[in-house]
DNA sequence: TACTTTTGTAGACTATAGTCCGTCGACCAT
DNA sequence: ATGGTCGACGGACTATAGTCTACAAAAGTA
């Protein structure tokens, strides 16, 4: 498993627990809708600012998720 | 302060407490020699693969490196 | 002094992060 | 049916992540 498409797990389920939608998210965090789409997809992986944007509009630490990234990537370390 | 300032703090802090010079980290992350200094100069900022592969060299958690990062961000909001 | 290792730095390049425009289909409420 | 929200997806674009080569400047070491 690539660490984007980890990434993109994390961001989905936080983001989803939180009930915001994408668009929401976007605003929130001063991205773009369709570049939170992309990442939801893991057709593209975040800077170290966009992590820090994401976990700002969600209300997270963005040590939070990176736990979260590492645990999954370590996780299906076989895939 | 700007994320890849902190990000360039940190990231030199640890490598120096690891005896490591910037050519080893490069190695053993797989990253170029010259991107390492771009990053520890706040020139440039990682990506998230590349913050994994950091955190790997140095072993030393992503989350870790990241939690650093913040620290330093919120103690010189100021700046 | 000289020698060695380490880091800064520049230039040129490719891949991709991130934006902005739009369209479409799914799903839910009227 | 129709209107609204939501997410997938496309194309075109600009900015920057990351590589590679090469040379110079520090800085440590004998």
């Amino acid at each position: 498993m690539k660490p984007e498409e980890a990434f993109a797990k994390v961001l989905k389920n936080i983001r989803k627990q939180h009930g915001f939608s994408q668009e929401k998210l976007a605003l929130k965090g001063g991205l773009d809708r369709t570049f939170i789409s992309l990442l939801e997809r893991g057709l593209r992986q975040p800077s170290l600012t966009t992590i820090l944007q994401i976990a700002d509009a969600l209300e997270e630490k963005p040590d939070f998720l990176i736990k979260k990234v590492k645990e999954l990537l370590n996780e299906n370390s076989k895939n």
